[in-house]
DNA sequence: CACGGCTCTCGACAAAAGTCAAATTTGCTT
DNA sequence: AAGCAAATTTGACTTTTGTCGAGAGCCGTG
């Protein structure tokens, strides 16, 4: 596991050619190595977060369409990701800014939640590593069923090792059959105190989910697409850390909430930075419901949905006066 | 000065690059420019501070040497450049690794206090770029005559250049011939603006001088070499920020002092983190000094001090005892 | 409107960095 | 103690990156 023979060899040559400035022959003759040897310390130094490299997101948010949106929605700061050109996959530019924004958030010493879904876990897979020392990556919700790989606790796990962090993982399922059983088990010292330190994270990282048949939830089998289907025209406008939310950003009085075991809507506000990401455009509804609840503070959207946004906030206004 | 062309393909380019990883050429053609000019924005990305690169200095704290300093000396961290193997010129080292200390230690939003003196200004030399908005740099200390280019103003501004912050000078002589006129200055609303915001940074970078013919104070003509000798057989042990301090780390009580327009110590020892940055061994008694003084909570130097701090430590318990 | 002076851009070459399979070392088991 | 597997190192090769001088475009000026 550890990498023996080197990790201080890793440290020096990192030292040499990154602080230094050397060039990779020079600082093989120092440390009496071969090239190769060193551009592989080098590789290793940069994916253990020893060197790091990291790219400003200013020009992001100094977009003036940020500016409006912040604006609009209150909110602290806002990232878009242009749409149009760049790369052939819009999604992964929101990602890949996601990362970029979600380290420049994360500071020494932070405790981090982190809740699940393809947007969280696409963004852990991209992330650079880093080399933050005493932070806590918690996991925010319960556990569900294995076929997906960005499950909360791999989402979890996933971006506790891309920081070098230490992973509080949650040994509990998302949702159970009955409300008795969550009651019990929420309860339970270990889960209680679990959920009690949530309300403490520094900064929390998540999606919001849309209620559809194409949701997690279903395709898990946590609720069939019938269930959702009512839920949906009982008020459910969106999914949060697993759970439901009406189109205020309030928890949604219904049993499938009662038998879930996640933070509280409560502790997530009690969070001083929320950073929501939004890739896909289905999502807008959920996503107002979310920022609605004020769920969200730091907001990293594409160029559409932000444009949707503002031209809602825009039709809000208006209507108003 | 602004590259105006660019900025914003600067930007574009350093992101597809190092955030998503891109080549050269391919970024080349996603832009619409020759592979050339990519490299060139690129280069111009890491100068300006659009991307950075840091180096964990975590080795040169890990170090048992400078665990057993903080404990000793009861400081927040220390760390230690290896005298021995990496570069010809240790003082390099130490300076380069103190910038990395410097960059790591400084958060967007501080206030930065910077003093002077050669150490200083060579770690701003050497210093990479950053991308720290809203960061203010004040300067510690008035300033002096011309010679040098280690000059008080000219350290402020070189730090604030490369974390792309705002300097705030001082616009006033670090020495007057007259303690009145010294008081009447002092009692100046800009000078005493300028003097009162001392204690409100997060951050304060300075060396300590040695009390000794070869003070910049001397080479600048504030003092005499005469005086600078009458002054240690007062008591003098070092100068930091312009002033002379004792053995016990307090301002010394003579006349020069009271002719001084610097950062009182009492503001500085109101600054968070005070970090110190001592390259030349004979700096010795002005560090133990300076550190008596409560005038450093953060420490970079090289082994062979640390090594003769820690023997002064062991002596000083063994005597106790 | 032509003329330097300026910066920006590009192509071609040189330098540096990345990669891979083979060789060597290391650690552990039988 | 020998044998095997995993990890590490290296030399040789390929790809990528950096650099330089020439040329092109853009002002303000005479």
């Amino acid at each position: 596991m550890a990498i023996r023979p080197a990790e201080q060899l890793i440290h020096k040559a990192a030292w040499l050619y990154y602080a230094h400035g050397l060039r990779q022959d020079e600082v093989a003759s120092q440390l009496n190595i071969s090239r190769a040897s060193v551009a592989m310390y080098l590789r290793k130094a940069r994916e253990t977060g020893i060197v790091n490299i990291s790219t400003s997101t200013q020009l992001f948010t100094d977009d003036a369409m940020a500016r409006r949106l912040e604006d609009a929605f209150g909110l602290d700061a806002v990232w878009i990701a242009p749409e149009n050109a760049y790369l052939a996959d819009p999604s992964t530019d929101i990602a890949v800014l996601a990362a970029s924004v979600f380290l420049e958030l994360a500071k020494k010493g932070d405790r981090i939640g982190v809740a699940w879904g393809r947007t969280v876990y696409t963004i852990a897979d991209i992330m650079s590593f880093a080399d933050l020392q005493d932070v806590t990556v918690v996991q925010l919700c319960g556990n569900l069923g294995a076929p997906y790989s960005y499950r909360p606790d791999q989402c979890t796990m996933e971006i506790a090792r891309r920081l070098n962090a230490k992973g509080l993982n949650f040994y509990a399922p998302l949702v159970l059959s009955t409300e008795e059983l969550a009651k019990s088990l929420r309860a339970e010292p270990v889960i209680r105190d679990q959920l009690a330190g949530i309300a403490d994270c520094d900064l929390a990282l998540y999606s919001v989910g849309a209620v559809d048949a194409d949701s997690h939830l279903v395709k898990c089998g946590a609720l069939s697409p019938a269930e959702m289907e009512a839920l949906r025209s009982q008020g459910a406008a969106g999914v949060i850390a697993g759970q439901i939310i009406d189109a205020r950003g309030e928890i949604l009085d219904c049993s499938y909430n009662r038998r879930v075991i996640s933070a509280e809507l409560a502790s997530l506000r009690a969070i001083e930075k929320r950073l929501m990401v939004v890739q896909e455009d289905s999502k807008f509804e959920p996503l107002l419901a979310a920022i609605a609840g004020g769920l969200c503070t730091h907001l990293v959207v594409g160029a559409h949905m932000a444009e949707r946004l503002l031209q809602h906030a825009g039709a809000a206004t208006k209507k108003a006066s």
